[in-house]
DNA sequence: GTATGATGTGTGTACGTTCACGCAATAACG
DNA sequence: CGTTATTGCGTGAACGTACACACATCATAC
């Protein structure tokens, strides 16, 4: 269907047609009733094709996101499905821009989203980290309404187009099982670092392992981070916890920072001493510890198709004018030395 | 840039630019020479939304890959996948037919792909099972050139545009690991039920996995079911295989039929009885057993995103004329009760 | 009664590519 | 020398949409 056919069918020219769909006015009350019958009844949709070579101007991506190298990599990762994303539809006329905060630092996030604000791109991808100060940003893009997509984690009280995430409640359960099936029988309690900082769902991952302990009888010790700020959490730090604590069977970790555990642990787990190590994130340093033998397991979140199928729903969204799911749930990834990719990216 | 720019620079209109792109003759080599230089200086590539829109009719892909009901529902997962990009590239111009064959009737194969082949689809979507059988077929298509793309399993001599695998050597080799983990101490030997078929890729799983029983001196018992066809291997035939070896720890099934051994193996699993249920694919009847903590572990592999990746794929190449990836492997997913998704088809 | 404005409708053009066709200029041939 | 091929190149139309513009018609105003 065309709008040339339509226009035939209905009797009149396409530029009433035009009017019609379009709302722009001038159109008698008989025949806007008349065309909109036959739009109706052949389910009339403009074609995407000719309507985008017509616009003859790209449309312009925004990927919002901390910066590359933060949470020890996890947001390369991010950003790796990002731009292969972006390459899949540029021929398709859509540019993609990244835009990396550094997020521990408020004034440069401010900075760099007054910049988007600025450019008015026609859809964005952001991850809603430090909700509380982010908030005032996201409600300004929702009121625009600019197409949005959240990424890693969700902003309660705001409605973007899409959602991806994780359920982090179910993976801190997961982690205790996978605690149960490591040792056997736990014979001294859990450690479990909660190093959140201001990333309140990644507590939820301790409240599940939580459970998971409560209804195995786990003892566990809980150490709180909530000041946690980027990779500060020291294989020092750890060393002096894990001293304190002589009698633990392992750890998990909530963030992915199972690398420094590892380290901090290395005298623990040689020769045939067991001493768990559970954490999150398939990010480099945790990949090579895995391979190595020298971490237990981790839950992955499929860090590059997260960012890949954000701009895929965007595009979809945006361009093609599809509905879109409104919340994406990313499964559980278990990955032990066994079933770790050679190479990242894969 | 645009044939027209590209014909400015050189001079000359931009038929001449037309006749040069597709050589179709009638340049003198002078001319020739001269727009071949702008173009490649300014790597000129023809606007993939303008020659959509010039084509004027639909790509037609064909997804051909075994009856959705056959493996318990195995297929019907890589058809949701496939059926979801289907509807994600309609927009753009793009008809899918998918054409489910009998994978135990070799004749309804070849009336399928005759008629497959006289519709001479602009690319095709193939699982390359029976490898010896459906050789001759294949080889046609890849003497055509027809965009080709493996799903599933590959087929080693001929050169599709892309191949979409998992590693199953890998895969039995983690298997055996799982085994490890949720016995801690194997007691009694493993049983690894080999039901292949014709898909010898299938029992790779079997090699991986005495691969790993070698190493760690597990004692196994292998159980070969080479006649192996559809759904034929019966909850009778494994109970009675069971009572044969009283002392089995566990079993290793090599293909989808998982939830068939945990029903044979119901009374070995009564109370605090451990009996380990390992096998592959994440299909409704192992789902569903596998939250009722009737199955220890199932490796999946992605079925619904290998045929969602197999149709974009050859989107990106045939419609975008994207240099593609000849190879994705799939990584090896594990799920245990606790990571089990609630839904298929999240 | 003429100017002004609002209303309803049709036409033309552009986006960039592709391809059929037209038309010179030159070459080949009887 | 006239006819017919061949070579080299330009032109025009079409794909479907979006939007500016033109042009009637009729009401209102002075």
């Amino acid at each position: 269907m065309t709008v040339h056919e339509i226009a035939d069918l209905a009797g009149v020219s396409i530029g009433t047609v035009d009017r019609v769909l379009y709302k722009r006015g001038r159109v008698s009350v008989t025949t806007k009733a008349r065309v909109e019958a036959i739009i109706e009844q052949y389910q009339f949709t403009p074609n995407p094709i000719a309507r985008r070579l017509k616009r003859n101007r790209p449309y312009r991506f925004c990927a919002f996101i901390p910066r590359r190298d933060q949470d020890a990599g996890y947001w390369g990762l991010i950003l790796a499905g990002i731009e292969r994303a972006a390459k899949e539809i540029r021929p398709l006329g859509v540019e993609t821009e990244t835009a990396e905060f550094d997020r521990y630092d408020f004034a440069d996030f401010e900075r760099i989203a007054s910049r988007i604000w600025d450019q008015k791109p026609d859809g964005l991808l952001f991850a809603p980290i430090m909700p509380e100060r982010t908030r005032p940003f996201v409600e300004r893009l929702c009121a625009e309404p600019l197409p949005l997509i959240f990424i890693d984690a969700d902003m309660p009280g705001t409605a973007p187009l899409s959602v991806i995430v994780q359920d982090p409640l179910k993976g801190g359960y997961l982690a205790g099982r996978l605690f149960h099936l490591f040792a056997g029988t736990v014979t001294g309690p859990v450690a479990v670092l909660d190093a959140h900082g201001e990333d309140y769902h990644i507590t939820r991952r301790r409240d599940g392992f939580l459970r998971y302990a409560a209804e195995r009888n786990f003892p566990v010790v809980v150490r709180d981070y909530s000041d946690y700020q980027g990779t500060d959490l020291s294989v020092e730090e750890i060393t002096h916890f894990l001293r304190e604590e002589p009698a633990l069977s392992g750890v998990f970790i909530t963030n992915c920072m199972a690398y420094r555990v590892a380290e901090a642990a290395a005298d623990r787990r040689q020769g045939d001493r067991t001493f768990l190590v559970v954490g999150y994130d398939l990010i480099p340093n945790n990949h090579r510890l895995l391979r190595e033998g020298r971490i237990d397991a981790i839950i992955s979140q499929r860090p590059e198709e997260q960012g890949r199928e954000a701009l895929l729903t965007l595009f979809r969204s945006v361009v093609l004018e599809q509905p879109v799911e409104s919340r994406r749930e990313i499964p559980l990834d278990v990955y032990i030395k066994e079933n770790t990719p050679a190479y990242l990216f894969c």
